[in-house]
DNA sequence: CAATGTATCAAACAAAAGTTTGTCAGAGGA
DNA sequence: TCCTCTGACAAACTTTTGTTTGATACATTG
Protein backbone atom coordinates (compact mmCIF):
# COMPACT_ATOMS: atom_id res chain seq x y z
CA UNK A 1 0.00 0.00 0.00
CA UNK A 2 3.04 2.28 1.04
CA UNK A 3 5.02 1.26 -1.72
CA UNK A 4 2.71 2.43 -4.80
CA UNK A 5 2.02 5.98 -3.54
CA UNK A 6 5.41 7.41 -5.17
CA UNK A 7 4.51 6.16 -8.75
CA UNK A 8 3.07 8.87 -9.21
CA UNK A 9 5.23 12.30 -10.06
CA UNK A 10 1.85 14.62 -10.84
CA UNK A 11 1.91 16.92 -7.26
CA UNK A 12 -1.62 17.98 -7.21
CA UNK A 13 -2.36 14.35 -7.11
CA UNK A 14 -1.95 14.19 -3.33
CA UNK A 15 -4.01 16.92 -2.55
CA UNK A 16 -6.72 16.45 -4.85
CA UNK A 17 -6.51 12.49 -3.15
CA UNK A 18 -7.63 13.66 -0.45
CA UNK A 19 -10.15 16.14 -1.29
CA UNK A 20 -12.25 13.71 -2.93
CA UNK A 21 -11.87 10.88 0.29
CA UNK A 22 -12.71 13.87 2.72
CA UNK A 23 -15.77 15.09 0.65
CA UNK A 24 -16.99 11.60 0.89
CA UNK A 25 -16.50 10.90 4.36
CA UNK A 26 -17.38 14.59 5.68
CA UNK A 27 -20.56 13.73 3.24
CA UNK A 28 -22.01 10.84 5.33
CA UNK A 29 -20.43 11.58 8.50
CA UNK A 30 -19.81 14.32 10.91
CA UNK A 31 -16.89 16.71 11.00
CA UNK A 32 -15.61 15.51 14.62
CA UNK A 33 -16.60 11.73 13.66
CA UNK A 34 -14.11 12.05 10.91
CA UNK A 35 -10.28 11.67 11.90
CA UNK A 36 -7.42 12.85 9.81
CA UNK A 37 -5.87 9.56 10.48
CA UNK A 38 -8.68 7.65 8.40
CA UNK A 39 -8.93 10.30 6.02
CA UNK A 40 -4.99 9.74 5.10
CA UNK A 41 -5.27 6.40 5.58
CA UNK A 42 -7.90 5.59 2.74
CA UNK A 43 -6.30 8.38 0.40
CA UNK A 44 -2.62 6.19 1.12
CA UNK A 45 -0.74 9.54 1.75
CA UNK A 46 1.33 10.28 4.66
CA UNK A 47 -0.50 11.20 8.14
CA UNK A 48 0.79 14.97 7.95
CA UNK A 49 -0.14 15.59 4.61
CA UNK A 50 -3.37 17.44 5.35
CA UNK A 51 -1.69 20.15 7.84
CA UNK A 52 0.93 20.44 5.25
CA UNK A 53 -1.74 21.38 2.33
CA UNK A 54 -4.55 22.91 4.41
CA UNK A 55 -2.85 23.80 7.58
CA UNK A 56 -5.45 22.01 9.89
CA UNK A 57 -7.75 20.00 9.86
CA UNK A 58 -10.32 22.62 9.52
CA UNK A 59 -9.23 23.76 6.59
CA UNK A 60 -9.24 20.92 4.71
CA UNK A 61 -13.16 21.06 5.15
CA UNK A 62 -12.65 24.65 3.97
CA UNK A 63 -11.18 23.29 0.56
CA UNK A 64 -13.18 20.94 0.26
CA UNK A 65 -16.09 23.49 0.18
CA UNK A 66 -14.36 25.61 -1.84
CA UNK A 67 -13.43 23.58 -4.26
CA UNK A 68 -16.98 23.22 -5.58
CA UNK A 69 -19.60 25.54 -4.47
CA UNK A 70 -18.21 28.63 -6.58
CA UNK A 71 -19.44 26.31 -9.80
CA UNK A 72 -22.49 25.12 -7.80
CA UNK A 73 -23.78 28.61 -7.31
CA UNK A 74 -22.90 30.22 -11.04
CA UNK A 75 -24.58 26.62 -12.42
CA UNK A 76 -27.35 28.28 -10.16
CA UNK A 77 -27.38 32.03 -10.94
CA UNK A 78 -26.64 31.48 -14.46
CA UNK A 79 -29.75 29.29 -15.03
CA UNK A 80 -31.93 32.24 -13.32
CA UNK A 81 -30.40 34.24 -15.69
CA UNK A 82 -31.25 32.74 -18.33
CA UNK A 83 -34.85 32.78 -17.64
CA UNK A 84 -34.85 36.30 -16.63
CA UNK A 85 -33.36 37.44 -20.05
CA UNK A 86 -36.55 35.12 -21.78
CA UNK A 87 -38.65 37.36 -20.47
CA UNK A 88 -36.95 40.88 -19.87
CA UNK A 89 -40.33 42.63 -19.20
CA UNK A 90 -43.60 42.07 -17.08
CA UNK A 91 -44.09 38.84 -15.46
CA UNK A 92 -41.40 35.96 -15.32
CA UNK A 93 -42.53 32.29 -14.62
CA UNK A 94 -42.61 30.67 -11.00
CA UNK A 95 -41.75 27.48 -12.51
CA UNK A 96 -38.40 28.58 -13.94
CA UNK A 97 -37.17 30.56 -11.55
CA UNK A 98 -37.47 27.49 -8.73
CA UNK A 99 -35.99 24.86 -11.64
CA UNK A 100 -33.14 27.44 -11.22
CA UNK A 101 -32.83 26.98 -7.53
CA UNK A 102 -33.47 23.30 -7.70
CA UNK A 103 -32.32 21.79 -10.90
CA UNK A 104 -28.89 22.37 -10.63
CA UNK A 105 -28.23 20.38 -7.49
CA UNK A 106 -30.60 17.74 -8.40
CA UNK A 107 -28.66 17.01 -11.29
CA UNK A 108 -25.10 17.18 -9.72
CA UNK A 109 -26.87 14.67 -6.97
CA UNK A 110 -27.03 12.18 -9.70
CA UNK A 111 -24.21 12.81 -11.13
CA UNK A 112 -22.17 9.68 -11.27
CA UNK A 113 -18.82 11.49 -12.42
CA UNK A 114 -16.29 12.83 -10.57
CA UNK A 115 -17.25 13.74 -6.73
CA UNK A 116 -20.43 15.49 -7.55
CA UNK A 117 -23.20 13.30 -5.97
CA UNK A 118 -21.15 13.16 -2.82
CA UNK A 119 -20.63 17.09 -2.54
CA UNK A 120 -24.55 17.74 -2.61
CA UNK A 121 -24.52 15.81 0.34
CA UNK A 122 -21.33 16.72 1.99
CA UNK A 123 -22.99 20.47 1.48
CA UNK A 124 -26.33 19.33 3.47
CA UNK A 125 -24.91 17.69 6.00
CA UNK A 126 -22.00 20.54 7.02
CA UNK A 127 -24.76 23.22 7.05
CA UNK A 128 -25.72 21.97 10.63
CA UNK A 129 -21.89 22.09 11.66
CA UNK A 130 -22.07 24.61 14.88
CA UNK A 131 -18.46 25.57 15.05
CA UNK A 132 -18.53 29.51 14.27
CA UNK A 133 -15.62 29.31 12.07
CA UNK A 134 -18.12 27.13 9.40
CA UNK A 135 -20.92 28.73 10.25
CA UNK A 136 -19.43 31.97 8.80
CA UNK A 137 -18.19 29.33 5.82
CA UNK A 138 -21.98 29.00 5.20
CA UNK A 139 -23.42 31.94 5.68
CA UNK A 140 -21.53 33.74 2.74
CA UNK A 141 -23.47 30.72 0.86
CA UNK A 142 -26.77 31.72 1.86
CA UNK A 143 -26.07 35.70 0.16
CA UNK A 144 -26.75 33.83 -3.25
CA UNK A 145 -29.75 32.66 -2.36
CA UNK A 146 -30.63 36.56 -1.97
CA UNK A 147 -30.09 37.12 -5.76
CA UNK A 148 -33.64 35.05 -6.04
CA UNK A 149 -35.72 37.22 -4.09
CA UNK A 150 -35.78 39.65 -6.72
CA UNK A 151 -36.69 37.00 -9.32
CA UNK A 152 -39.32 35.43 -7.25
CA UNK A 153 -40.61 38.92 -6.80
CA UNK A 154 -40.90 39.25 -10.41
CA UNK A 155 -42.80 35.74 -10.84
CA UNK A 156 -45.20 36.72 -7.92
CA UNK A 157 -45.51 40.38 -7.90
CA UNK A 158 -48.56 40.68 -5.74
CA UNK A 159 -47.04 38.66 -2.80
CA UNK A 160 -45.34 40.79 0.21
CA UNK A 161 -42.18 40.10 0.52
CA UNK A 162 -42.31 37.80 3.79
CA UNK A 163 -44.50 35.58 2.10
CA UNK A 164 -41.71 35.05 -0.55
CA UNK A 165 -38.76 34.30 2.28
CA UNK A 166 -41.40 31.81 3.55
CA UNK A 167 -42.16 30.09 0.11
CA UNK A 168 -38.47 29.81 -0.19
CA UNK A 169 -37.58 28.36 3.20
CA UNK A 170 -40.46 25.77 2.04
CA UNK A 171 -38.93 25.23 -1.36
CA UNK A 172 -35.20 24.87 -0.02
CA UNK A 173 -36.91 22.16 2.41
CA UNK A 174 -37.99 20.05 0.46
CA UNK A 175 -34.83 20.13 -1.86
CA UNK A 176 -32.86 19.35 1.42
CA UNK A 177 -34.71 16.64 2.46
CA UNK A 178 -34.30 15.20 -1.31
CA UNK A 179 -30.29 15.48 -0.40
CA UNK A 180 -30.17 13.97 2.78
CA UNK A 181 -33.25 11.62 3.27
CA UNK A 182 -33.85 9.96 -0.62
CA UNK A 183 -31.97 7.26 0.87
CA UNK A 184 -34.99 6.76 3.34
CA UNK A 185 -37.54 7.58 0.84
CA UNK A 186 -36.54 4.42 -0.92
CA UNK A 187 -36.94 2.84 2.41
CA UNK A 188 -40.17 3.73 3.67
CA UNK A 189 -41.45 3.12 -0.01
CA UNK A 190 -40.06 -0.59 0.53
CA UNK A 191 -38.30 0.47 -3.00
CA UNK A 192 -41.37 1.78 -4.86
CA UNK A 193 -39.56 5.33 -5.16
CA UNK A 194 -36.38 3.84 -6.75
CA UNK A 195 -35.33 7.14 -8.42
CA UNK A 196 -32.29 7.26 -11.33
CA UNK A 197 -33.32 10.50 -12.80
CA UNK A 198 -32.41 13.85 -12.11
CA UNK A 199 -35.42 15.07 -14.28
CA UNK A 200 -37.83 13.23 -12.49
CA UNK A 201 -37.20 14.34 -9.39
CA UNK A 202 -36.59 17.81 -10.58
CA UNK A 203 -40.38 17.82 -11.86
CA UNK A 204 -41.78 16.66 -8.91
CA UNK A 205 -40.34 19.38 -6.97
CA UNK A 206 -40.51 22.19 -8.81
CA UNK A 207 -44.33 21.09 -9.41
CA UNK A 208 -44.82 20.33 -5.47
CA UNK A 209 -43.19 23.70 -4.93
CA UNK A 210 -44.74 26.07 -7.60
CA UNK A 211 -48.25 24.75 -6.29
CA UNK A 212 -47.80 25.05 -2.93
CA UNK A 213 -46.39 28.91 -3.59
CA UNK A 214 -49.42 29.48 -5.60
CA UNK A 215 -52.06 28.42 -3.24
CA UNK A 216 -50.21 31.79 -1.39
CA UNK A 217 -51.40 33.86 -4.01
CA UNK A 218 -54.72 32.91 -4.84
CA UNK A 219 -56.37 31.72 -1.53
CA UNK A 220 -55.40 34.84 0.21
CA UNK B 1 -19.51 23.50 42.40
CA UNK B 2 -18.81 20.34 43.61
CA UNK B 3 -20.10 21.06 47.32
CA UNK B 4 -23.55 22.24 46.47
CA UNK B 5 -24.36 18.74 44.46
CA UNK B 6 -24.88 16.47 47.36
CA UNK B 7 -27.93 18.63 48.63
CA UNK B 8 -30.38 17.37 46.76
CA UNK B 9 -31.75 13.82 48.07
CA UNK B 10 -33.73 12.68 45.45
CA UNK B 11 -32.29 10.05 43.15
CA UNK B 12 -33.56 10.56 39.96
CA UNK B 13 -32.51 14.10 39.64
CA UNK B 14 -28.40 13.15 38.42
CA UNK B 15 -30.13 11.42 36.04
CA UNK B 16 -32.43 13.85 34.74
CA UNK B 17 -30.04 16.67 34.75
CA UNK B 18 -28.14 14.63 32.39
CA UNK B 19 -30.89 13.77 29.77
CA UNK B 20 -31.35 17.57 29.94
CA UNK B 21 -27.97 18.76 29.56
CA UNK B 22 -26.77 16.03 26.99
CA UNK B 23 -30.44 16.53 25.10
CA UNK B 24 -29.45 20.01 24.54
CA UNK B 25 -25.96 19.73 23.64
CA UNK B 26 -26.73 16.88 21.45
CA UNK B 27 -29.21 19.15 19.70
CA UNK B 28 -26.99 21.55 18.76
CA UNK B 29 -23.65 19.78 17.86
CA UNK B 30 -22.96 16.03 16.80
CA UNK B 31 -22.44 13.21 18.68
CA UNK B 32 -18.56 12.89 18.38
CA UNK B 33 -18.82 16.48 18.67
CA UNK B 34 -19.81 16.29 22.19
CA UNK B 35 -17.80 14.70 25.13
CA UNK B 36 -19.09 13.00 27.97
CA UNK B 37 -16.67 15.43 29.69
CA UNK B 38 -18.21 18.46 28.78
CA UNK B 39 -22.16 16.90 29.64
CA UNK B 40 -21.12 16.03 33.09
CA UNK B 41 -19.07 19.63 33.99
CA UNK B 42 -22.34 21.05 32.72
CA UNK B 43 -24.42 19.03 34.53
CA UNK B 44 -22.17 19.11 37.49
CA UNK B 45 -21.90 15.60 38.06
CA UNK B 46 -18.97 13.22 37.94
CA UNK B 47 -17.63 12.12 35.04
CA UNK B 48 -18.30 8.47 35.80
CA UNK B 49 -22.13 9.05 36.07
CA UNK B 50 -22.93 8.36 32.23
CA UNK B 51 -21.21 5.08 32.15
CA UNK B 52 -22.87 4.31 35.49
CA UNK B 53 -26.81 5.37 34.25
CA UNK B 54 -26.43 4.88 31.02
CA UNK B 55 -23.59 2.36 30.48
CA UNK B 56 -21.97 3.95 27.61
CA UNK B 57 -21.86 7.34 25.62
CA UNK B 58 -23.96 5.92 23.03
CA UNK B 59 -26.58 4.29 25.87
CA UNK B 60 -27.18 8.12 26.93
CA UNK B 61 -27.86 8.93 23.60
CA UNK B 62 -30.37 6.12 23.10
CA UNK B 63 -32.36 7.14 26.29
CA UNK B 64 -32.23 11.06 25.53
CA UNK B 65 -34.00 9.32 22.25
CA UNK B 66 -36.87 7.68 24.15
CA UNK B 67 -37.28 9.97 26.92
CA UNK B 68 -39.47 11.65 24.19
CA UNK B 69 -39.98 10.01 21.22
CA UNK B 70 -42.83 7.70 22.51
CA UNK B 71 -44.51 11.00 23.86
CA UNK B 72 -44.37 12.48 20.47
CA UNK B 73 -45.29 9.58 18.10
CA UNK B 74 -48.19 9.25 20.89
CA UNK B 75 -49.67 12.54 20.24
CA UNK B 76 -49.35 12.18 16.46
CA UNK B 77 -51.00 9.46 16.08
CA UNK B 78 -53.62 10.49 18.35
CA UNK B 79 -54.53 13.36 16.35
CA UNK B 80 -54.90 11.02 13.46
CA UNK B 81 -57.17 9.15 15.36
CA UNK B 82 -59.00 11.97 16.31
CA UNK B 83 -59.64 12.91 12.72
CA UNK B 84 -60.31 9.48 11.13
CA UNK B 85 -62.82 8.57 13.74
CA UNK B 86 -64.31 12.38 13.02
CA UNK B 87 -64.88 11.17 9.63
CA UNK B 88 -65.61 7.13 9.60
CA UNK B 89 -66.78 6.88 6.35
CA UNK B 90 -66.10 8.66 3.20
CA UNK B 91 -62.87 11.04 2.14
CA UNK B 92 -60.61 12.18 4.98
CA UNK B 93 -59.98 16.12 5.15
CA UNK B 94 -56.02 16.22 3.83
CA UNK B 95 -55.82 19.43 5.61
CA UNK B 96 -56.42 17.00 9.06
CA UNK B 97 -53.97 14.70 7.92
CA UNK B 98 -50.83 16.87 7.31
CA UNK B 99 -51.60 18.58 10.27
CA UNK B 100 -51.48 15.65 12.94
CA UNK B 101 -48.11 14.97 11.30
CA UNK B 102 -46.53 18.12 11.55
CA UNK B 103 -48.89 20.11 13.87
CA UNK B 104 -47.55 18.19 17.46
CA UNK B 105 -43.79 18.67 16.53
CA UNK B 106 -43.97 21.97 15.68
CA UNK B 107 -46.12 22.80 18.43
CA UNK B 108 -43.23 20.94 20.72
CA UNK B 109 -41.20 23.45 19.03
CA UNK B 110 -41.96 26.37 20.56
CA UNK B 111 -43.00 25.02 23.84
CA UNK B 112 -41.14 26.70 26.32
CA UNK B 113 -41.60 24.61 29.31
CA UNK B 114 -39.44 21.61 30.16
CA UNK B 115 -37.06 20.78 27.08
CA UNK B 116 -40.18 20.21 24.15
CA UNK B 117 -38.27 22.19 22.26
CA UNK B 118 -34.41 21.39 22.13
CA UNK B 119 -35.82 17.51 21.39
CA UNK B 120 -37.04 18.52 17.84
CA UNK B 121 -33.59 19.63 16.71
CA UNK B 122 -31.99 16.93 18.39
CA UNK B 123 -34.22 14.77 16.34
CA UNK B 124 -33.39 16.33 13.05
CA UNK B 125 -30.15 16.60 13.53
CA UNK B 126 -29.39 12.92 15.23
CA UNK B 127 -31.64 11.35 12.21
CA UNK B 128 -28.31 12.23 9.96
CA UNK B 129 -25.98 9.89 12.34
CA UNK B 130 -24.97 7.36 10.58
CA UNK B 131 -23.25 4.79 13.26
CA UNK B 132 -25.92 1.59 12.50
CA UNK B 133 -26.87 1.64 16.36
CA UNK B 134 -28.53 4.80 16.12
CA UNK B 135 -29.97 4.10 12.51
CA UNK B 136 -31.78 1.28 13.81
CA UNK B 137 -32.89 3.41 16.48
CA UNK B 138 -33.93 6.17 13.94
CA UNK B 139 -35.56 3.88 11.28
CA UNK B 140 -37.72 2.14 14.22
CA UNK B 141 -39.20 5.50 14.87
CA UNK B 142 -40.01 5.57 10.81
CA UNK B 143 -42.36 3.44 11.27
CA UNK B 144 -44.88 4.98 12.74
CA UNK B 145 -44.70 7.10 9.75
CA UNK B 146 -46.42 4.42 7.60
CA UNK B 147 -49.47 4.91 9.26
CA UNK B 148 -50.07 8.16 8.25
CA UNK B 149 -50.13 6.41 4.79
CA UNK B 150 -53.63 4.49 4.91
CA UNK B 151 -54.80 7.84 6.21
CA UNK B 152 -53.33 9.88 3.20
CA UNK B 153 -55.17 7.41 0.58
CA UNK B 154 -58.08 7.75 2.20
CA UNK B 155 -57.77 11.79 2.03
CA UNK B 156 -56.33 10.78 -2.11
CA UNK B 157 -57.92 8.01 -2.95
CA UNK B 158 -57.70 8.87 -6.85
CA UNK B 159 -53.51 8.69 -6.21
CA UNK B 160 -51.19 5.77 -6.24
CA UNK B 161 -49.43 4.78 -3.66
CA UNK B 162 -46.05 5.79 -4.97
CA UNK B 163 -47.44 9.14 -5.17
CA UNK B 164 -48.52 9.51 -1.93
CA UNK B 165 -44.77 8.30 -0.36
CA UNK B 166 -43.91 11.51 -2.75
CA UNK B 167 -46.30 13.94 -1.30
CA UNK B 168 -45.06 12.42 2.28
CA UNK B 169 -41.46 13.36 1.71
CA UNK B 170 -41.53 16.77 0.41
CA UNK B 171 -43.64 17.19 3.58
CA UNK B 172 -41.46 16.30 5.79
CA UNK B 173 -38.52 17.98 4.19
CA UNK B 174 -40.74 21.21 4.40
CA UNK B 175 -41.42 20.70 8.03
CA UNK B 176 -37.58 18.93 8.75
CA UNK B 177 -36.34 22.33 7.44
CA UNK B 178 -38.31 24.19 9.62
CA UNK B 179 -36.68 22.48 12.96
CA UNK B 180 -33.26 22.83 11.80
CA UNK B 181 -32.93 26.21 9.56
CA UNK B 182 -35.85 28.24 11.09
CA UNK B 183 -32.85 30.27 12.80
CA UNK B 184 -31.45 31.10 9.22
CA UNK B 185 -35.00 32.35 7.59
CA UNK B 186 -34.92 34.75 10.24
CA UNK B 187 -31.21 35.39 8.93
CA UNK B 188 -31.68 35.58 5.40
CA UNK B 189 -34.90 37.67 5.85
CA UNK B 190 -33.51 40.17 7.82
CA UNK B 191 -35.81 39.45 10.97
CA UNK B 192 -38.89 40.06 8.55
CA UNK B 193 -39.95 36.32 9.37
CA UNK B 194 -39.68 36.47 13.14
CA UNK B 195 -41.70 33.86 14.27
CA UNK B 196 -43.44 33.37 17.55
CA UNK B 197 -46.78 31.70 17.18
CA UNK B 198 -46.29 27.51 16.39
CA UNK B 199 -50.37 28.56 15.06
CA UNK B 200 -48.80 30.79 12.10
CA UNK B 201 -46.07 28.10 10.93
CA UNK B 202 -48.26 25.18 11.23
CA UNK B 203 -51.11 27.03 9.23
CA UNK B 204 -48.53 27.86 6.40
CA UNK B 205 -46.84 24.35 6.13
CA UNK B 206 -50.11 22.86 6.19
CA UNK B 207 -51.48 25.18 3.69
CA UNK B 208 -48.31 24.86 1.25
CA UNK B 209 -47.82 21.24 1.29
CA UNK B 210 -51.78 20.57 0.81
CA UNK B 211 -51.54 22.85 -2.30
CA UNK B 212 -48.77 21.08 -3.65
CA UNK B 213 -50.25 17.87 -2.95
CA UNK B 214 -53.47 18.80 -4.30
CA UNK B 215 -51.74 20.04 -7.68
CA UNK B 216 -50.63 15.78 -7.99
CA UNK B 217 -54.32 14.97 -7.81
CA UNK B 218 -55.97 17.48 -10.31
CA UNK B 219 -53.18 18.38 -12.81
CA UNK B 220 -52.46 15.05 -13.56
C1' DC C 1 -26.74 -2.09 65.73
C1' DA C 2 -24.90 -4.51 61.92
C1' DA C 3 -25.21 -5.52 57.06
C1' DT C 4 -26.21 -4.56 52.49
C1' DG C 5 -26.66 -2.06 48.38
C1' DT C 6 -26.67 2.26 45.95
C1' DA C 7 -24.73 6.67 44.54
C1' DT C 8 -20.91 9.58 44.17
C1' DC C 9 -16.21 10.70 43.96
C1' DA C 10 -11.11 11.28 42.55
C1' DA C 11 -7.95 8.92 40.04
C1' DA C 12 -6.10 6.25 36.57
C1' DC C 13 -6.49 3.69 32.35
C1' DA C 14 -5.57 2.76 27.36
C1' DA C 15 -6.71 4.44 23.09
C1' DA C 16 -7.29 7.96 19.76
C1' DA C 17 -7.21 12.61 18.57
C1' DG C 18 -4.78 16.88 15.90
C1' DT C 19 -0.53 18.78 15.27
C1' DT C 20 4.59 19.40 15.09
C1' DT C 21 9.18 18.00 14.25
C1' DG C 22 13.35 16.46 11.93
C1' DT C 23 15.04 13.94 8.16
C1' DC C 24 15.63 12.48 3.61
C1' DA C 25 15.02 12.09 -1.45
C1' DG C 26 14.82 14.45 -5.62
C1' DA C 27 13.98 18.05 -9.00
C1' DG C 28 15.59 22.68 -10.80
C1' DG C 29 18.55 26.66 -11.11
C1' DA C 30 22.92 29.09 -10.61
C1' DT D 1 28.78 20.46 -8.86
C1' DC D 2 26.61 22.77 -5.33
C1' DC D 3 22.74 24.86 -3.39
C1' DT D 4 17.87 25.39 -2.51
C1' DC D 5 13.29 24.38 -2.22
C1' DT D 6 9.39 21.28 -2.16
C1' DG D 7 7.08 16.99 -0.91
C1' DA D 8 6.80 12.84 1.61
C1' DC D 9 7.84 10.19 5.50
C1' DA D 10 8.25 8.09 10.32
C1' DA D 11 8.14 9.41 14.79
C1' DA D 12 7.00 11.86 18.68
C1' DC D 13 4.31 15.40 21.01
C1' DT D 14 0.45 17.16 23.82
C1' DT D 15 -4.54 16.85 24.60
C1' DT D 16 -8.53 14.76 24.75
C1' DT D 17 -11.30 10.85 24.35
C1' DG D 18 -14.54 7.00 26.62
C1' DT D 19 -14.28 3.89 30.13
C1' DT D 20 -12.94 1.46 34.43
C1' DT D 21 -11.47 1.17 39.05
C1' DG D 22 -11.55 1.29 44.14
C1' DA D 23 -12.78 3.97 47.99
C1' DT D 24 -16.14 6.39 50.60
C1' DA D 25 -20.52 8.21 52.32
C1' DC D 26 -25.22 7.25 53.12
C1' DA D 27 -29.74 5.36 53.16
C1' DT D 28 -32.26 1.19 53.67
C1' DT D 29 -33.04 -3.35 55.36
C1' DG D 30 -32.35 -7.26 58.35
Amino acid sequence: MSSQVSQNPRREQVRDRILDVAERMFASQSFAAVSVRHITAEAGVNLAAINYYFGSKAGLLKAVFLRRATDLNRERLGQLQAVLAAHPSGPVPLDGVLRALVEPPIRWMFDPSRGHAVFIQFLARCQLEDEPEFKALFYEDVEHLRRFMPALARALPTLPETELYWCLHFTLGAMHYTFTHLERLRFISNGMCDIQQADEVVARLVEFCAAGIAARVGGR
